[in-house]
RNA sequence: GGGCGCUUAGCUCAGCUGGUUAGAGCGCUUGUUUUACACACAAGAGGCCGGGGGUUCGACUCCCUCAGCGCCCACCA
């Protein structure tokens, strides 16, 4: 069967979309009912859906696919849950800055209802974008699956979460400190704020008789509680005593208390406390029933405790403070290099001020279920989870970075005041906010929602099993909605928990650790077996990719020109678990030209017409290179197999890279090009490639996959699969008489790795790469046939027999000898440990050749000659710079070195 | 301050539980229109595996230490 209608090179982008099409519709990937495996499933990480796909996304879904497809192979009930994510904080604040552009109206000049509506239309219009590049990257996720956070589903059990847990103790209202955007106007967790380091004035204010360092005055108008440390001398006297102190705005009554939260080498080891606005204070506030008092509001200005700073914005306020505080003489001095980690929002950088607000929160330190016979709290759990081993993270090290991060977790902020999200199911009494019912609906017509809604991250950290539910009955509680779904068949039943949770290890805690906390406490059992974290992409520089530095690169271009296998493999190839990689488009292209090899080796096999293909694997294999590759084929089935198991698949596709290009392309091949073998022979190129691509094909599913259905088209395989992707992973076996596997070292030889017919095909190439060598040494065109006499006893037999091989591929006829050749004029030689190589010149060549040799030799002597004078000089040696006199000796020791392989290449 | 990672060829990186001659891609040098591929082929150059010390018959690999780079967490009034 010949094919001649190839095209010369791959051509991803006529054949990828409709390839994704025919994949998809033909439901290949849906679990597969049939398989009896056991069930592998992995939850997408929901890509914002707003936004378009990036490099993290590509790296995601080109691992995941990765695994999807692999287990798919394997026979493994597959299901990979695509889906999106609202992102609140982040979508509404797009929607609002394109609606201040557009109409130059805020959201609350629109009102809730219609801003929403604006949010859910964006989200409806830019959803499928990304769901587009999705399956541009080739993803084989279950699309007849997909979910939203915000959809039906999703909502009702983030509802019934909240009242489970809330019911539970778990959920509670409480006054405290949170971190407030002033611009998002709403409350971030803790993890939602970032530290910037920045210069900062440091300001030394006299404080009655002690002097308190800050940098930020503006807050201090109220401060009237002095903290030092019970050991310091200093202060010792003040301790418990109060007195009149002269501040901002008139005389406050101050007093002194000893904590050991002061730090007596910070500054001048005493300090004002500040509840309303720190952290640190207002702990101790708390500790010691100091009066809490708000001098900074929401709106990000000075209250009305602020005197007459009120209604001042910060900015306003610190500067008239200063001037205040100067006009009374009571700035000691001002630091103008103080480096102050400057706190600010994730998502819009505006700097983040601590307030004390009314706000809901998850508590992690009450008991909150029983988990292994104990009723135990959120936190614990959550560390048990990983510390028992349950959950496995990969790479390890990871473990630590999350029983630090838990071990440290405080109670979780997760109402937000912004609109888009998941209300929050409470209800007021009207006018009175301590009148409050929890529940769906509303209880009333005297009842009001509460306004805000939740975290982003709280919907998230169900979304492991929230996705796996049928839809909600009307009177369904959460418990009877989740019982139902445990039963037999139901896809929580078969999936849950996930086995692999793959995503970047930048959200480690935002999600993975919350994921863990919640979903152990809703179903009991944990979200997912193993935890894959990758790494981030950077660029060749190693710096983070970004708008700003314009050194983003977008995969869908990538995809574009070079395809989207080439792209997948430049983000996994060469790198591992955990760790950063850099990307730059040479590297994408150099996988591209790695795609166009496969795909010209396919192109090969399917016009070449003289070969015979293989009907069935059969034992009639004598040839050596026959041999050879079906030995290294089921290396690499073992090898391959193996490291996708442990999920290390840079080192998987490495190998089948190598394999491809390095063992079929570049011998086996070219081997089965120029030997007149008997047709049946050297026929095992087409079964071969398939079983490589069958490899290759998580990695680079398109390709692959054209190419397979190529071959079955030219009937040169035998195969019932529809599809590669439905095909079954290559199992290892002895078949077309391979021989056995390649072993661990052996005990008493530890040099006799591989197998024989490995060794010896090693021999063969050794000597076929030698006689290529000299040629190209003595500049011996291959238009010029040769003879050349082989003197080695050991290989004296598998020489002769791939005598054949050796003249096709160099173009010199051999005559292995057992010895020497008698006669040794106008021979060249070169030698190796295990054979020596003599070709025959013409006397006119010869001396050619050795005039050639003669005038390089005479030049290096004469070289060393004067590097030798040079370095036995005594004036040089005296005189001369060390580091000169070092590069001297070092050049005379490479002529030296040279010499030596010039002479002993050249012996005859 | 606490934790983690990295340092291997000019560049970007592999190298699993210690064991052949330390590998790859790109780049470089030389040659080649050899009937799959110039997105190619052939050959080659290039490495005290960051420094020092230790364990071992044997260390790129394990331990200690120093140096440089990077990340995460905490956060100082």
């Amino acid at each position: 069967m010949t094919d001649k209608n190839i095209p010369k090179a791959y051509e991803p982008n006529k054949v990828e979309d409709s390839i994704y099409k025919k994949w998809e519709s033909s439901g290949l990937f849906e679990p597969n009912k049939k398989a009896d495996n056991k069930p592998f499933s992995i939850s997408m990480p929901p890509p914002n859906a707003t936004g378009t796909l990036h490099l993290g996304h590509a790296v995601m879904l080109a691992i995941e696919d990765i695994m999807a497809r692999y287990a798919r192979m394997k026979g493994r009930p597959t299901l990979w849950l695509p889906g999106t994510d609202h992102a609140a904080i982040a979508t509404e604040n797009k929607v609002e800055k394109d609606l201040l552009k557009k109409s130059k109206k805020t959201k609350q000049e629109l009102g809730r209802e219609k801003f929403l509506k604006e949010v859910n239309d964006f989200v409806a219009s830019s959803q499928n974008t990304i769901k587009k590049q999705m399956r541009k990257m080739g993803a084989s996720c279950d699309w007849s699956r997909e979910r939203y956070t915000l959809d039906e589903g999703l909502s009702r059990c983030v509802q019934e979460v909240f009242i489970k847990m809330y019911n539970d103790g778990l959920i509670y209202r409480g006054h405290r400190i949170v971190n407030w955007c002033t611009r998002c106007q709403s409350t971030l967790a803790d993890d939602e704020v970032e530290y910037k380091e920045q210069y900062a004035k440091f300001y030394y204010l006299k404080y009655g008789p002690v002097t308190i360092g800050t940098a930020r005055p503006e807050t201090k108008v109220l401060d009237k509680v002095i903290i030092v440390h019970p050991d310091d001398k200093r202060y010792k006297e003040y301790i418990g005593k109060s007195l009149n102190v002269p501040w901002i705005d008139g005389t406050v009554k101050a007093i002194f208390v000893a904590d050991k939260a002061a730090d007596m080498d910070f500054g001048s080891g005493a300090m004002t406390i500040t509840p309303a606005h720190s952290f640190l204070d207002f702990d101790l506030a708390k500790k010691y029933g100091f009066e809490i008092k708000q001098i900074i509001g929401p709106d990000g200005k000075l209250t009305e405790n602020g005197g007459k700073f009120a209604g001042m914005d910060v900015r306003e306020a610190r500067e008239a403070i200063v001037k205040e505080l100067d006009k009374k003489g009571l700035i000691e001095k001002i630091d103008e290099n103080y480096v102050h980690n400057l706190s600010v929002c994730y998502r819009c950088d505006t700097p983040v001020e601590p307030l004390v607000s009314e706000q809901w929160f998850v508590s992690v330190d009450k008991p909150a279920r029983e988990w292994r016979n104990k009723k135990q709290s959120l936190k614990k759990i959550a560390l048990d989870a990983v510390k028992s081993g349950d959950i496995e993270i990969v790479p390890k090290r990871f473990n630590k970075t999350y029983f630090n991060w838990m071990d440290s977790l405080h109670d979780w902020c997760i109402s937000r005041q912004i609109w888009f999200g998941h209300r929050i199911p409470v209800w007021y009494r009207k006018n009175d906010k301590s009148d409050y019912v929890v529940s769906i609906k509303s209880p009333g017509k005297d009842y009001e929602q509460d306004p805000d809604t939740l975290d982003t991250w709280f919907s998230s950290a169900l979304w492991t099993f929230s996705t796996l539910l049928d839809k909600p009955k009307k009177d369904d509680t959460l418990d009877s909605w989740i019982e139902r779904n445990r039963k037999k068949g139901k896809d929580l039943a078969n999936f849950h928990p996930t086995t692999v949770m793959e995503t970047g290890y930048d959200i480690l805690f935002f999600w993975i650790a919350r994921m863990i906390l919640m979903t152990t406490y809703v179903l009991g059992e944990i979200p997912f077996k193993t935890v894959y974290l990758h790494g981030l992409i950077r660029d060749k520089q190693g710096r983070k990719m970004s708008k700003s530095l314009g050194n983003g690169i977008d995969p869908l271009d990538m995809i574009e020109k070079y395809g989207a296998d080439a792209t997948r493999l430049s983000l996994v190839l060469g790198t591992t678990a955990g760790n950063d990689s850099r990307l730059y488009e040479e590297k994408i292209a150099g996988y591209r030209n790695f795609i166009n090899k496969i795909w010209n080796i396919a192109r090969f096999i399917l016009t070449s017409d003289a070969k015979t293909p293989v009907q069935t694997p059969h034992g009639d294999v004598s040839l050596l290179a026959d041999k050879w590759i079906e030995s290294r084929l089921q290396n690499l089935i073992s090898e391959t197999t193996e490291h996708y198991e442990k999920y290390e698949y840079s080192l998987a596709g490495e190998k089948i890279y190598d394999f491809l290009w390095h063992d079929l392309a570049d011998w086996y091949v070219e081997i089965s090009k120029c030997t007149d073998a008997p047709a049946g022979r050297l026929s095992l190129a087409p079964d071969i490639l398939l079983q490589a691509i069958k490899l290759l094909h998580p990695f680079t599913p398109f390709v692959t996959e054209e190419i397979f259905q190529r071959l079955k088209k030219g009937k040169l395989i035998k195969t019932d699969d529809k599809f590669l992707a439905s095909s079954e992973w290559p199992k290892v076996s002895t078949r077309h008489g391979a021989y056995p596997q390649k072993t661990k070292p052996c005990t008493e030889d530890r040099r006799s790795y591989g197998t024989r017919v490995e060794q010896d095909f090693k021999v063969l190439q050794d000597l076929i790469t030698a006689i290529r060598d000299m040629r190209a040494k003595y500049s011996l065109p291959y238009s010029e046939k040769l003879d050349a006499v082989i003197a080695t006893r050991k290989h004296k037999n598998l020489f002769q027999e791939q005598e054949l091989v050796v003249e096709a591929l160099t173009k010199v006829r051999i005559q292995v000898l057992p010895s020497k050749p008698v006669e040794k004029q106008n021979f060249i030689r070169s030698h190796a440990s295990e054979f020596d190589i003599f070709i025959k010149l013409s006397a006119n060549h010869f001396k050619k050749q050795k005039q050639n040799l003669s005038i390089e030799k005479e030049q290096l002597d004469q070289y060393i000659k004067i590097l030798e004078k040079k370095l036995s000089n005594k004036n040089f040696l005296q005189n001369a710079p060390e580091n000169v006199i070092k590069q001297e000796q070092e050049k005379l020791q490479d002529a030296e070195k040279k010499l030596k392989k010039l002479v002993h290449s050249h012996q005859t």
